[in-house]
Parts: C-alpha cells; sequence; structure tokens
DNA sequence: TTGTACGCGTTATCAG
DNA sequence: CTGATAACGCGTACAA
C-alpha cells in the first residue's frame, strides 16, 4: 500500500538506484536530479521500507534496554538517562523488563531473540541471574552490562563504584555520627547491590572497632512497606542514643522513618536512617535522608552510549566505566543534631 | 554470518518451504522430515531473520509507547503496566519520551517514522500537543490514546474518568471534611488533567455556595519543589480552619504538606492537603495522603491490550476504555480529625 | 552521473 | 506431504 522505492523512480523518471542514492549518499548525485527525486519523494510520501533496509544494511536503529524490574524511582530515572542518550545517538529504545514469575533465562529471551535490535544493555543486580552469560553470547550481539559484570560473554559495562559510596556512609555514621551501634537493612540478599553495601557494612564496622552482630542483618525486599513493618515491630529494640539504621535503598530508609515515628521515635534523635540511592523520596522524607547518591540517569546514558559506540565499531575494545556513588549528608543520620 | 533457512534446508536435505513449514504450521508436514529438521535448526543454531520475516508478513512484533515525560511515579506505572500486557500478548515494547527541547512534532516523529512497528500508544497531556493527529494519521499505524481523545486519526483510546474522581474530591472535602475554603494548586495550565481537575474544582465550589476566587488557583509543574517552595511562602495565608489545598498530583501535595510542616504548620489541623494519581508517594507522606486513585498500570496495560488487538484484527470499531478513578480518603484532609 | 541486475532471508502460491 | 519459484523493498557492484 505505502509507496516504494520504486513508484518513486517511476515519477521521478529515474531509476530506483539514483533514487537510493539520494536518500543516502546525495553526493553523487546530479542537482537536478536530486530535486526531481525529492519533490517525488514529497509527493507519493515515500519512507523507506525499515525491514528491507534491514535485510541490506543488517540494522534497525533499536538498541534493548532490560532492566530486573520497574518498581520504585530508581529504575525510572535508568530509562531517562537510556532514552534521552538514545534518542541523541538516533536509536531507539526497547525496553523490557522482568515479571515476577520470570526465570531469568526466559524473559531475556523474550527481548534477545527478537533479532531486530543492533545491541542489548542488560542490568543484572541478583547472583541468582548470573549464569545468563552464555545465553546473552548466544545472542552474537554488542551487550552492555549495568551494575555488574558477566562471566562468558565480552561486553561493555558501566558500574556503580558502590564500595566507596557505602564505604563513605559507613565512615561518616562512624566518624561525624559517633554512631554506637548500626543495624543494616537490605533488599533481597542474593541482591548483588545489597551484598555490596553489606560488605561495606562489615568491614567498617570491624575496622572501627565495633562488634558485628548477625542478629542487627535484616534482608527485606526494597519496599517502603515491608520496611516500615519491619520498623514497627523493632524500633523499641533500634532505638537508643547513637544507634542508626542504614538501610540499602532511599525506599526503605523511608519507611522505616515512618515506622518509627509511627511509634513516637523521633528521627533521628531517637534513631538515625539512612539510605541509599538518593532517589526522590530521599528529599520527601522528614527528616531530610541522608543517603549516597547513584547517578542513575547517567548509567541509563553511559550504558546506551557504550552501545552505541560498539555498534558503529564492533572491534573497539571493551570499555568498562565505572561512575562514582557520592555520600550526601542531610539531616537524617543525626550528626547534624551532634554539631547544634 | 548466522545460519540461513537454506542452510538448514541443506542439512536437512529438504527444500526451504518444508523448513518455513517446520517453523510455522508443524502441522502440515511429516513427522520424520520436522525431527530431521528440528534437529538441523539446533545444530545450526538457526533463528529465522527478523527483517526478511518482517519483510513478508509486514509485522515487527514491537508496539511503540510515547510518553510526555518519564519523571515521577505515574509514567513509571503506565510502562509497567504496558511492559506486563505486552509481554503477554507476545510483543516487545519500544518506548520513547518527550526530552525537555522537544516539540510535539519532532519526537513523535523519532519514533513513529521509524517504520518497524506494529502500533503506537500515545499519551497526550497537553492541549499545546493537541494537533498532532493528522501527524499521528500520517503514520497509518494502530494508534491508541492514552489519557486523551485526538481530532484527526482514527485511534482506539483509553481514558481516566477525572472528572468523577476529582468530583468524588471536592465533594467529600466540601461535605465530609465541611471544608470552608478550598485552594487549587495545578500542573501546568495548559495540562488537560489539570483542566480537568481544575473544572471540578470550580464546579463543585459553585453548587456548593462557596465562591470561586480566582487568586486561590495556582499553577506549577508537577514538581514536589515547586509545590514545596509555594507551600513555604504561602501557607501562613492558606491556612485556617477547615481551609484545604487540593492539589493536582501526589508529588506536589507531598511538597506542600513537607512545606507547611517546614513552617510549623500541621496537616491537617491547620490545613488539609489532597493529591491526586495515588502514586507510591501518597502512602508515604505523614500525615497519609487523601488522594484519588488513577489505575496507571491498568491505563499502560489497557492501551496495549487494545493495540494488539486491533493490530490483530484492523477492522474492528475503535474502543474507548475508561478507567475508573476512585476516592482514596486517608489523613491528610482531616475529615477524621472531625470523626475524633 | 545514471541504470541494470543481483542478492539479502523469508513466506506464499501452486504444482507435483 | 513436499518442492520450485515468485514476490517483498532495498542497497550496491558493475556496466554504460
Amino acid at each position: 500500500m505505502p509507496a516504494s522505492i520504486e513508484d518513486v523512480a517511476k515519477l521521478a523518471n529515474v531509476s530506483i538506484s539514483t533514487v537510493s542514492r539520494v536518500i543516502n549518499r546525495r553526493k553523487l548525485v546530479n542537482e537536478a536530479t536530486c530535486q526531481r527525486v525529492e519533490a517525488a519523494i514529497r509527493e507519493l510520501r515515500y519512507r523507506p521500507n525499515a525491514f528491507a533496509r534491514g535485510l541490506m544494511l543488517r540494522k534497525s536503529g533499536i538498541v534493548g534496554l532490560v532492566l530486573p524490574d520497574l518498581h520504585g524511582g530508581f529504575y525510572s530515572e535508568v530509562i531517562r538517562g537510556a532514552n534521552s542518550q538514545a534518542r541523541e545517538m538516533g536509536h531507539n529504545l526497547l525496553l523490557s523488563s522482568a515479571l515476577p514469575g520470570d526465570d531469568a533465562e526466559s524473559w531475556l529471551a523474550a527481548i534477545g531473540q527478537h533479532g531486530l535490535l543492533d545491541g542489548l544493555a542488560v542490568m543484572v543486580s541478583d547472583t541468582l541471574a548470573t549464569g545468563i552469560g552464555p545465553t546473552l553470547a548466544a545472542l552474537h550481539l554488542p551487550i552492555v552490562v549495568l551494575d555488574d559484570e558477566i562471566e562468558g560473554v565480552e561486553h561493555d559495562a558501566v558500574i556503580i563504584d558502590q564500595r566507596q559510596g557505602a564505604l563513605a556512609m559507613m565512615k561518616h555514621l562512624v566518624t561525624d555520627c559517633r554512631a554506637r551501634r548500626i543495624f543494616f537493612v537490605g533488599g533481597p540478599e542474593t541482591n548483588i547491590d545489597t551484598q555490596a553495601r553489606f560488605k561495606a557494612y562489615r568491614d567498617v564496622l570491624r575496622k572501627s572497632g565495633h562488634k558485628f552482630h548477625k542478629e542487627d542483618v535484616y534482608y527485606l525486599d526494597f519496599t517502603y512497606d515491608s520496611a516500615y513493618r519491619l520498623a514497627i515491630e523493632q524500633v523499641s529494640d533500634w532505638a537508643g542514643e547513637h544507634h542508626c539504621v542504614f538501610a540499602a535503598n532511599d525506599e526503605m530508609a523511608a519507611g522505616i522513618i515512618a515506622g518509627a515515628i509511627a511509634k513516637k521515635f523521633s528521627v533521628p534523635h531517637d534513631l538515625g536512617v539512612v539510605g541509599f540511592d538518593d532517589t526522590r523520596v530521599a528529599q520527601m522524607t522528614n527528616p531530610l535522608l541522608t543517603t549516597v547518591h547513584v547517578p542513575m540517569a547517567r548509567m541509563g546514558a553511559n550504558a546506551i552510549e557504550l552501545l552505541c559506540q560498539r555498534i558503529e565499531d564492533p572491534e573497539k575494545l571493551p570499555a568498562r566505566v565505572s561512575l562514582e556513588a557520592e555520600l550526601v549528608v542531610r539531616d537524617s543520620c543525626g550528626c547534624r543534631r551532634s554539631h547544634a
């Protein structure tokens, strides 16, 4: 139904190759005929058929972004960064996220098998999904991995220097806030971010002469609600002078603050609470949340940038960019209280 | 480089047509040959070329989702619903959002012109973009419009019954909360949601014998920060017995609550504050936010569902599904105070 | 500078 | 049940 290149050629009284040249490398064609062809293109509202073109060029202009989840302000920002970068590089963004019931393989297949993608950005954040390397390799696609590295595929990577960020937070708690006891509330135990943050927690605890108690560590699911409920239960045990909760993300930190307040405890006076990520909620809590800023949009943007670069030049050496995570001291940790 | 259907055919000692049949309508082929072909497929790791296939079928299995923005918990939920529905219907989701500098046409072109899409779900929420109808029509694609209807294209539509929701809220404020004065804080004045909510605000005000003051209406940009700043400035004027602010979304409501509290006013005692959308922040404020629940994920899911149905059956009559928006009474409006 | 002819990998038609 | 063969729309050597 839509006009083909042949229709344009006929109307302009030229051959299809000429039309093709006008579309692609207009340099090699006479000015007059060029005009004629363009007029015909406009008249017929001609648009090259993307399938036929892809068949020749072996490119679709589409890059995939695969996320483990879509809940919360974190992924939203990653997507935002990826979207704008993709646009800037002249590509489109195919988005896919795991669904609750998905196993790592099947949902990746859902997008990867597609065959129209020029490349794939995959965010992996659970050690359970660590075996997807070969699956990814089988795609024979430029791959960039977000937030981790994967065995079994050559790929670019964008990672967050979580350890530095978490260390900075813990040192801040121990040194500046003079925390005497720190609780850790993580996401799922198999989540790599949770693991990285936990390790920093434990290491700083030990190095600073604090005792590490296994009972001070909790694993939840990154949600506000679960953290709220936990806080309701535990806050009376947690509370104490220079006691503090290190939550593995802002949502949980917000839930803990709310739970503590619901139980008539004051944050940070009775209990400090800090988070991680610096999503929007971190500026919506009362008190304002001390947290670690993770450049989420930049992570998404960098991933797409790397991906597009590699699509252009497949021989490029795999890159690995590491993004800084920066401590953001606000009011929920209680150190400003000390100064007052 | 990857194996083609011909390679498979040779290896299995059959013709390419047979291979094609095995892939698509396996019924019409002998069991033994079928096995042979499948073995060959596995051995060569054969996957049909999506471009060639699309060239014949005129289908890519990709549907587009175009949003005006990606900030905040609202769009995030729409995307989530769209993603899961797309998966369920065996399609992939191409996502695109306007960038800050975009004019309505260019960014729509960025995705729509692509030519690989089977259909397009477009969310339009600003009257400034109302003229894109012809642009959409020129795409000759199945179109579904979210949150509005557009002149100049035949399309399915998924809309939220904002008016009912906003009316319910206003009636609640006037009747149950006995509000004496209600302020309205909208998003951009050209935003259609803001307009719908504002009309309900004004209508109920008038019908209930309240005076409508133009000065009681503010237009912001839907963000927490702008609302926070406004509240800091205005809260001392706003505050009063049975006074209330009706914010056009939850983020702004949260900002107003925070601003009021920062100014030492109590919500809802000195000032009621209610929102709209029932995003996650509505359950993170203190007091919990009274708001209107908008089924965001369902909106995204329904849009994709309609789209896929129409792709399957282009003759289908355009549908228009309207989703209910439901009042959610929590603590920030002050009516529970009255009962206490 | 322009045109011819072929190939990209599939599916569909129609004959066997 | 199976196999030729013709599209599908475009890019590109190669020839003119």
